[in-house]
DNA sequence: CCATTTTTGTTGTTAATCCAACCGAAATGT
DNA sequence: ACATTTCGGTTGGATTAACAACAAAAATGG
């Protein structure tokens, strides 16, 4: 095993949290790790579950079956990532994804109520994570929302100037970079990738846009 | 000026809490409404702002304009819905939207600060109001999560089928009514109304699925 | 510097979606 | 029961995207 308080200082959960603490948090939490092979199931879709989990080592994929039995990969998650944490602080939901160990892997558990509810030594960093989770669930709001603003969009066209419009906001300038290579924004905006390179050079030759590489300009409309 | 209690009680944020707590709870809130006229512009786009606002009365649309100044309506929020808490909860983080009030409105806001600290007097609801907060954030993300599931399929095939078996697992029934109607569902998907029925006729005729009005069943692959 | 790999752009074909228009069935209101 | 409106399905033509295959450009690794 690793050493765990290394990945929980990288955990947006943990942060500002003194390393000091956490062992003593850990046992307040009642938090456990437990290992499991390359191959093994960690929770199985529509389990209900109480417990966040906080990858400490390996490789997790997150899988999806339909109802015919195909499965396909949801999301990788690695150290330090969290999963179940919506569904746990969301309550009454059951998983939406089954967790597979794709490596062998360690995952520390963390009951959500022990989080949410003061011990009775009341210490001092329960409020601290409080706020850090309240804040990991606002900031990935923020981000679905603002993929789903660009996904909702019926054409490809509208897609990237939906996106690259937020960029040029964020950026408070017409001119920015983005983080993305031509497959990854293909991707992220869901669409073919040589659909996406034919639509920007369209959008180029109409004057709207310009760039290259990873630097875009936005240019006037029509 | 409505009954702001009446609305409150209605808030999944003061689900649980005593309604004869609400006086004293606002005041070590610190909360203040403040009522608008249609017409007018309760927040601009860019604003940073530390208060979660929740609509009392009125009707308050989120419009978001692109750089060219054209505006698009991104949701309408009516008694009790919030805006900006996840930009709020999140912190660092600008108002992606304009709010402006559509009819006459009044609207109550919330120092974020306010909930996520315990008061000096320690009061019994901000444990309660912070479960919900989480609770409320957590939620979404389920929501939209699933439907970013669904969105992000290629075809109209696709996504529909995404959709109806994420209906028969949470009905744990592989026959189900939907809450939508075609134009709804439509919409959900992001995809024309037309499409989709044709699409839904198609998988019909192949032994897919079969369906009347909103009760749907699904059948075996090809 | 050269060879190799990765990334990006281009093109033509095929398939899917949009869009507008229309029709019939069902629901609604009087 | 009748008129009216809403809703769902269908159709055909225009538009758009997917897909596959390839070429050019850029990055990478000796």
């Amino acid at each position: 095993m690793k050493n765990i308080f290394a990945v929980l200082c990288a955990s947006p959960l943990f942060a500002g949290i003194n390393s000091g603490d956490f062992a003593a948090m850990m046992a307040c939490l009642g938090a456990h790790t437990k290992a499991y092979e390359k191959g093994e199931t960690i929770c199985f879709e529509g389990d209900t579950v109480s417990e966040i989990g906080l990858v400490v080592s390996g490789r997790l994929h997150l899988v999806k079956g339909d109802i015919w039995g195909n499965v396909s990969i949801v999301n990788e998650i690695t150290p330090p990532d969290m999963f179940a944490e919506a569904v746990v602080c969301g309550g009454l939901g059951r998983l939406p994804v089954s967790v597979l160990a794709k490596e062998n892997s360690e995952v520390l558990f963390i009951d959500y109520q022990r989080i949410a509810t003061a011990c009775a030594s009341s210490c001092a960093f329960h409020p601290k994570l409080i706020r850090n989770m309240i804040q990991i669930l606002a900031q990935k709001n923020i981000l679905m929302a603002a993929k789903m603003e660009h996904i909702t969009k019926r054409s490809i066209k509208e897609k990237l100037l939906s996106y690259l419009m937020e960029q040029a906001r964020q950026n408070s300038s017409k001119a920015f970079d983005i983080p993305f290579n031509r497959q990854e924004l293909a991707d992220y905006l869901s669409v073919e990738r040589s659909a996406l390179s034919a639509e920007m050079s369209r959008l180029k030759a109409r004057g709207i846009i310009d760039y290259q590489k990873n630097h875009f300009k936005l240019l006037k409309e029509n």
